[in-house]
DNA sequence: CAAACTTTCTGGTAATACCAATTCAGGGAA
DNA sequence: TTCCCTGAATTGGTATTACCAGAAAGTTTG
């Protein structure tokens, strides 16, 4: 059967089909897929397919087979698999906050004297790179992967590396920290220098803080920079939120 | 063939070991790989086998299969691109608990009544889940997005959910997850009710502090579980970072 | 020499058989 | 009755074999 068409990959139309079943609701997280040889009938297509199109899901983390019992669903599709459509700059800004905090801590418990000489370098490169309006901010982007990579982890270097090139999804958001940085170029320095003593000093609770001074103060000049062009609303909001929670951390 | 032992999905065995061979630059990007045929030779599997290996590689974006061609490789498995294929479970857990530790602690000061409701909620069914060794962990997962999500920040419910799913992205690490799951069950309740506790009393220290006992746990139990399955190289190492990072933040 | 044909790979699917783990109904024991 | 155990039925795991279709290389032919 199935002999007529040309399909390449009958495994991939069979997958696809699944994967609607899924999402229309059919079979909810924890429930259990017909047998592979059931779904051989139904579908008109060979075990080995079935097999084939079940691994498929079974890869992307869909579904779980238990020898001798069945497929069970375990995650639905279309729930979490693009990161982020429209983060705000403001929320990018507040979980780097958080996250890279903890980053620099982890850091400057981990990091070589050869992670050190490097982050030394690029605030150096930063500090040329501020001379020049029109310069880019790569070194900007390198310090903040460097002091990532330095934790040893490839997960944290992956997040921090994720929420960075975020940024630059959206035009506005892209707009905004443009304009931004150039209103308080002289305070990055002293921020990185901040940050770098606190590295050197294999301090994780003063890299943490020093990191956090850096984006909070990013998130200031964000604010500063949204009263001409958004709404003051999501500005007071943003304000009230980080003020809730500093009073309530402290 | 390989009628010795009992693996479950030999096909990740294999695939595994093409992923290897991959890492290891024996197949450049753009190269075929063998043949099914030469493969299951060389593997001493049947071609089933190999076909089901090599779609797990081509659902993860590795090859690319030609018809009446071969396998060509499309990407290699190492670096960049799409985030984390060989994040290892220690390190993911890792990342975990530091952000979702800032995480619990910005929910603590942000959530509403309903947020708490649905994860007093959650954590009842976490419950109920752990009475049958069986059950899936998808009470777990909410409860975990859940907290996330009371952030009230697109960009940190986004990177907690990606660092989740990410567990499943690895058969190894999965099965990892899955033995040290049925090794402590018991005190996941009380850990979670912990959480839970200092979510209510919006204590963002204490919910920082309960969120990171709870994963800490977690990778004690991956530890736990790895000393018969991997070499305690890895173990040790990573039990060295933590006493480091421990001891320089007290 | 170039175009067309032919052989030979290579992947795509089907069909079948048997093994192993799981499930569950049914029966025997406490 | 209740509990436990056994064994058949179910289900996934692999192996084999066979044949089709697309692609590539080799050969013949104009």
């Amino acid at each position: 059967m199935a002999t007529g068409k040309s399909h390449d990959r009958l495994y991939q139309d069979l997958a696809r089909s699944l994967l609607g079943e899924l999402a229309s609701g059919r079979y909810p997280v924890g429930s259990r897929l017909p047998a592979e040889r059931d779904l051989a009938l139904r579908y008109e297509v060979s075990r080995p397919t079935v097999r084939e199109a079940i691994i498929a899901l079974e890869v992307q983390g869909l579904v779980e087979v238990k020898i001798g019992s069945g497929a069970y669903v375990k995650r639905l599709p279309g729930e979490n698999d693009r990161p982020g459509f429209n983060v705000t700059a403001f929320e990018l800004t507040e979980a780097r906050l958080l996250f890279e905090g903890e980053a620099a801590a982890l850091a400057a418990t981990q990091m070589t004297d050869e992670d050190l000489a490097e982050i030394e370098q690029l605030v150096q490169q930063i500090a040329e790179e501020n001379q020049n309006p029109n310069g880019t901010e790569s070194a900007d982007r390198e310090f903040h992967l460097a002091i990532a990579r330095a934790t040893r982890n490839v997960a944290v270097y992956n997040t921090v590396a994720q929420l960075w090139d975020l940024r630059g999804t959206s035009p506005e958001a892209a707009l905004l920290h443009e304009k931004a940085r150039h209103a308080n170029i002289k305070p990055v320095v002293e921020e990185h220098t901040a940050i770098l003593d606190a590295l050197r000093a294999r301090d994780p609770n003063a890299a943490r803080a020093a990191m956090r001074a850096h984006l909070s103060a990013v998130l200031d000049g964000l604010l500063f920079a949204t009263e001409e062009r958004l709404l003051a609303e999501a500005r007071r909001a943003t304000q009230a939120k980080r003020e809730r929670y500093a009073k309530a951390t402290a």
